[in-house]
DNA sequence: TATTGTTATACTCTATAACTATA
DNA sequence: TATAGTTATAGAGTATAACAATA
């Protein structure tokens, strides 16, 4: 147990100094973000429920805002825009094309290629889904200012490039 | 579809004013969450390994750190701590117990109740397992003032607060 | 009957690796 | 060989429901 004490010391902490104590005596932060998220998803998605939206994992719903964003993306650039893996996606296209909101069509010009297309009931639902999400971050932001949000929004910015980072 | 447009206007929006577009144009506030809480786990994760100490699970270890707040608890009370179900826990103590940190102690005088005890070695490991965790947070924090972190802080309590409410 | 904890099961999100079909 | 996408599989985190032991 002294070599842990011993190597945590020499290659962990030496450049780490001690960090005030408001910030750590309670509550790591990783579990403030973890309620919020899973609070988050759930409001979401029982709001979706509540106003007759389709039923759609949360992830597919995303996926159908950024094809609202942006239709007719291929699948690759729209799991890049997701920030999550390829293989990851396929779930997410196939639950999105259930619900009739989305369809794979192979590019003529490179047949490796797949774009993901909205429907028409896409096209109309995709806003709806938008604006249940804003809704749910009209509930997460009531009582707090407009410019402690914006605030809030650059901290997380500068987190993520830090602990992404290397 | 015309149904549903005006379910969603009628039962879901009419209470909410549309959102500053800046809040909502770019980033839904719930991807910078996932992708800060996953980053966190991840980094925590191989610092622990990078300083040797033992293979826990990220939910483990918050276990571990409550458990070194206050020794001894009943497991549904550090479910509660934790803020995860009863059924979610059995696997994580499972976890420490199994690396040799904790262990079981069923209560003589209500035989329904088990205590979570820390080892010697649980003891040990805890507070290496905490500087990991902040040195995780130390280097979320780089170039955050304090001033920032804490109104972050206060800010996602609200949100916290709010989303949870009913 | 109610409570504590466990088991069985399942769902969501995610990734890695191996595969198919193209290029 | 390299790329786009899918499939198979697994692991982490979580929950619900049924259960056993105990109160």
């Amino acid at each position: 147990m002294d070599n842990l004490e011993h190597e945590l010391n020499t290659h962990c902490l030496s450049n780490w100094p001690a960090p005030p104590h408001s910030l750590i005596a309670t509550d790591p932060l990783y579990r403030q973000f973890r309620s919020v998220q899973a609070a988050f998803r759930r409001r979401a998605q029982s709001a979706m429920t509540d106003c007759g939206c389709p039923q759609l994992l949360h992830g597919s719903a995303n996926v159908l805002l950024q094809l609202e964003e942006q239709d007719r993306l291929t699948l690759t650039e729209l799991a890049r825009r997701c920030e999550i893996d390829n293989s990851s996606l396929t779930a997410l296209v196939d639950d999105l094309q259930r619900a009739g909101l989305a369809v794979r069509e192979r590019d003529p010009s490179d047949r490796r290629q797949v774009h993901l297309l909205l429907t028409d009931q896409g096209r109309t639902v995709a806003p709806l889904v938008r604006r249940v999400w804003q809704q749910v971050q009209q509930i997460a932001f009531q009582n707090v200012s407009i410019e402690d949000i914006e605030q809030m929004r650059l901290v997380l910015q500068s987190i993520e490039t830090n602990l992404n980072a290397r």
